[in-house]
DNA sequence: TTTTCTTGTTGATCTGCATCAAGTAGAATC
DNA sequence: GATTCTACTTGATGCAGATCAACAAGAAAA
């Protein structure tokens, strides 16, 4: 699922199990790779795929015209990217890092799931899985200081992927200061100065800028859990 | 649809035309009105009821333990509250004005809306939809300041309450200040002081703190829609 | 190798909005 | 009527995070 909320309750099903359930032909999704930088889709574009990403870790986001930037989700292997209500994409898609996604490719009836109740179904638990992780979200970008956005956006991470080594869990950060940045809604300088904040009180280690290693979870989560 | 766009794609169906195009059973809703401030649910509640506003004006909003609140949105007539992905609502919603509500019966069966595929596609829409309004906000919460927030909130109370008046306008604004202010991420001093200044700009005007004339539209929404 | 480019870090300063505080006005209650 | 309460507005001040600026370090190019 999209990374966006501290907890996640959602438990991901493949899409493809959903449609080997219901004998669709194989011919209706592929797998595709993208580098990272590549992008999947853009603002704009006709929404003729739905994206299950596989491996790799890719960015959502939109634009102001004056530049700014709002990175909408990080999707991890799991995660649904691309479903729309009007069959056009309202965000860009770019991979973060070398990237493999199954491709579902939409059926040429047009935009309703009707006739597949079990993908539409499934469809749906996505959708409101996502609309739960989005407005966890909210409450991070109206109503949260830094430290409890870097905090809170490290904890989802660290249950997420984290890898225990020794009393430590460690995870890759592949995206830039500037993802993050543009994620919690600061600066990529609020950002660095507060992971170097949390480097100084011995809560995180950083190895390289994209490696985090989490040394008292219990103290990460405080800092971001202070939400009911 | 939730109001928490400048621009809404969405075109609302009403859930009883769906079901009556499936011959459901009466019996699966009912309607029920709220006075103003009273709870249609509850954050942990069992998510037995999915409701549509047919009149008034509805609030979702979450509450941080040590009391900071996120308004979610404000549900007008035609909006769809309360879908969830795991049969627990994970917001309160209030009344904030006297409401109509139809109260859709969840079937006792479970969780899967797999059975009544055209309710389950509709539903989607309406999921899909609502996560595109919210990615919108994203960006008001994340990228915008005090002013381009108020601005682009006032554009689609607008677009979709607003009545013609003389060359202005015009709509009520049910909601408290407060309300405003944990929807956009601000203060209630800070809203205020902005609707101050729009009104000093001869923008709008405001006959009363709960009624918006707007006068300019077109420079409200050069303030709004700085996005692309 | 050196140079250039990109990304991240750190410091100094500024500012938009929060916070603190006082005042106003309409609604409800007595 | 007077009193209280609540919601809103307005002013003074403070601060978290933005902005401006310099620097560091690895990667890519020359």
């Amino acid at each position: 699922m999209y990374v966006t909320s501290p907890v996640s309750y959602f438990e991901p099903v493949s899409i493809d199990d959903v449609m080997h359930q219901h004998e669709l032909e194989p011919a209706v999704y592929h797998t595709s790779t993208a580098e990272a930088g590549q992008p999947l889709f853009c603002e704009g574009d006709d929404a003729d795929f739905v994206y299950e990403v596989l491996e790799g870790v890719v960015r959502t986001s939109k634009l102001l015209c004056d530049g700014r930037r709002q990175v909408l989700a990080f999707g991890y292997p799991g995660d649904i990217i691309g479903l729309s209500h009007d069959q056009i994409y309202h965000s860009d898609c770019d991979a973060v890092s070398d990237t493999k996604v199954r491709v579902y490719h939409k059926n040429a009836s047009g935009t309703s799931f009707a006739d597949e109740p079990q993908l539409c179904d499934q469809f749906l638990r996505h959708a409101t899985a996502e609309v739960h992780d989005m407005q966890e979200h909210f409450l991070m970008l109206g109503r949260k200081s830094a430290v409890e956005k870097v905090a809170s956006f490290l904890v989802v991470l660290l249950d997420r992927v984290g890898e225990n080594n020794d009393c430590k869990s460690c995870f890759s950060l592949p995206m830039s200061r500037s993802d993050i940045a543009d994620f919690l809604g600061l600066t990529i300088e609020t950002v660095s100065r507060t992971f170097t904040k949390l480097r100084k009180d011995k809560i995180i280690e950083l190895p390289n800028p994209h490696r985090v290693c989490v040394c008292k979870s219990a103290k990460l989560r405080a800092l971001a859990e202070r939400s009911s």
